[in-house]
DNA sequence: GCTTGGCACTCCCGGGTGCGGAGTGCCAGC
DNA sequence: GCTGGCACTCCGCACCCGGGAGTGCCAAGC
């Protein structure tokens, strides 16, 4: 048995120490001293016995000294431990149900879910929330519709089981007649609708041959656009953001936490390598200020989870904020609005 | 002639001073004094004068000193001084309207080109950037497009002339054959294409009585959730930021003047006020500090200017900063890309 | 009459100092 | 192995002080 192992036997209280120096450093935002410690929690032994801890948990790296005589702050190791052992997730209020449950219900369209979600995360979490768009490649084709827009334009519109909607101009090289696209029209359809988007190109790809001859050129041009939109990846990397306001309440290292973070807020790229593999999994992630892929983001951590529709996690959410931050009420905010977003996409 | 009035004659040096003040002030953040001021500029006085002028300016409120024997600082009356009289729109460099060509041009749809304003916007200004979307009310409609996606229900699709698809369910009450929607399609379009949104709900309630009996269902269904569609605000109020990450640059005062604008950010409602009345009237709007319709945000400034296609302006553009901003910069550039933005409407 | 140099005055700002308090580590005793 | 006591460390805050930048005013000059 490893010499760190924190379960070892006879070590639960040192444990309990731990978990209550990330409770309350959490919510005082300050180094907590061995005395604040005993008055604070039902420890049942003396302020020197829980220095004693304190000593052995820094000596395994879990809590951190900023200067001698100072109390103790966790390290990103002792969050993990927290986070991994010695948390159990805050379960939601009734009235926080009631909210997700009225503010989510009201949605109109995906566009509308999303952006809801994201508000409503970042006030359950009072962090700043991150909601990425259902993904193309999982979903389905469910409709494509041809728009003679002039007789050599035509409008391609892709329609997806999640309910987005993806637009394209097509220059044509000759005039179209109406018959021509009512044919294609039901012909495209019969080859894609129903089918995923990655499978979707393939299926496409042999419609040439079955169609009749003097509308190949015509097929050529839009299965081209049509493809090109479900495997552009652009649409792949949209993601909402809300709750930026809640950076106000860093107070503190304005510029070594905050600046970075605002700045990746606006690389939607960045933003979808933080939520990372929240999507492969089913449970919660969480990423602990240097676990993440960013250096300037280490005092940042990132709490996320997949979501969508029949149990298939098509996109990811979760929230940004300080490694100091409420990891329990944040998994579980993530967590509900997340199943209720799943829920939403079922229905629809 | 009022006795404040600053173009009074032989006041010009005086004004020369505010102007300097301003730049000074801009450029360094710092109360500019008297002498800094003579070594900077030419004024070809002495630093003495230069205090008799700056007291008057203090008197006629142009200026404001932060505390005794400190060095002068531009009130809002000072600056809006400033932008009405004292500066010139600073011309862009090539590289500028290199990029700013570059950048849209590659733009492939509406959504992209909002985007890729946005960003453009805050690079060449380093403030925060606002662009609202085009506004339904003042487009025509292009084509309106129905989707059968199971026998009762239908996806109602309309297409406008700036490019935006706004998109609805329809559950009927009843099943619809293709022929009639067909038949409905045909006639929808020939009341509704090239008609102005606000238009066109009048030319599609006369619609009913020219179709046959049949359809008058499904037709009656149809148009009002299109109606609904174009008379949703809320696709009015679409508004895409960008910069954020400027604010960090503020430095001082942060949580009264970040945190406000952080809130209003998010507030897309705040937002399009604080775009204001810019789509009406052809120039660049200017509005300083108090004079915008939110005391929380009384040291930031907000240049904008409409844009749209032909000349008409459908939507507005813009910055928010500080008060102490460059307002030349910002207003050039800023008028550069609601000009280029406008013509890239023009051509699609 | 405007401009200028001189001069006394005001006030911010940064560095240095001193002190109280919170917290620790260690040790001896239970 | 827990506990109380004790000496020690170091931060944070208040206070003080001097330098410097800037001003307002005034008398003299163009």
């Amino acid at each position: 048995m490893p010499v760190d192992d924190p379960m070892m036997g006879g070590q639960s209280r040192r444990l309990a120490v731990l978990r209550a120096i990330v409770e309350d450093y959490v919510a005082t935002e300050e180094p907590v001293g061995s005395k604040a410690l005993v008055e604070r929690h039902q420890l049942g032994v003396s302020p020197a016995t829980v220095r004693n801890d304190m000593a052995a948990l820094e000596d395994e790296g879990y809590i951190h000294q900023p200067h001698t005589s100072a109390g103790r702050v966790p390290t990103d190791k002792g969050y993990r431990l927290f986070v991994d052992k010695l948390s159990t997730l805050k379960p939601m209020s009734a009235a926080e149900r009631r909210a997700i449950a009225t503010l989510l219900d009201g949605a109109v369209d995906l566009d509308d879910v999303v952006q809801r979600s994201v508000r409503l995360l970042s006030q359950l979490t009072h962090q700043v929330a991150i909601v990425q768009y259902p993904t193309l490649s999982r979903s389905t084709v469910r409709h494509i519709e041809l728009v003679p827009i002039t007789p050599t334009r035509l409008m391609v519109i892709l329609i997806l089981s999640t309910g987005r909607v993806e637009q394209r101009l097509v220059e044509l090289g000759h005039e179209a007649g109406e018959d021509e696209l009512a044919a294609l029209r039901v012909r495209i359809n019969q080859a894609a609708s129903g089918v995923r988007i990655a499978d979707a190109a393939t299926a496409l790809s042999t419609l040439r041959d079955d169609v009749p001859h003097e509308v190949a050129g015509l097929t050529d041009e839009v299965v081209a656009v049509v493809t090109e939109a479900m495997s552009d990846h652009r649409s792949d990397e949209r993601v909402a953001v809300g709750g930026a306001a809640n950076l106000a309440r860093y107070g503190d290292s304005f510029d070594s936490a905050v600046r970075p973070l605002l700045e990746a807020l606006e690389e939607h790229v960045v933003l979808l390598r933080l939520l990372g593999e929240a999507t492969t999994g089913g449970g919660v992630t969480v990423r602990i200020g240097h676990e993440g892929p960013y250096s300037e983001l280490a005092s940042t951590s990132v709490v996320a989870t997949g979501y969508g529709p029949s149990h298939e996690a098509v996109a990811a959410l979760g929230v940004v904020g300080p490694t100091r931050m409420d990891y329990p009420g944040s998994m579980a905010a993530v967590r509900a609005v997340a199943r209720y977003v799943s829920r939403i996409l079922d229905e629809s």
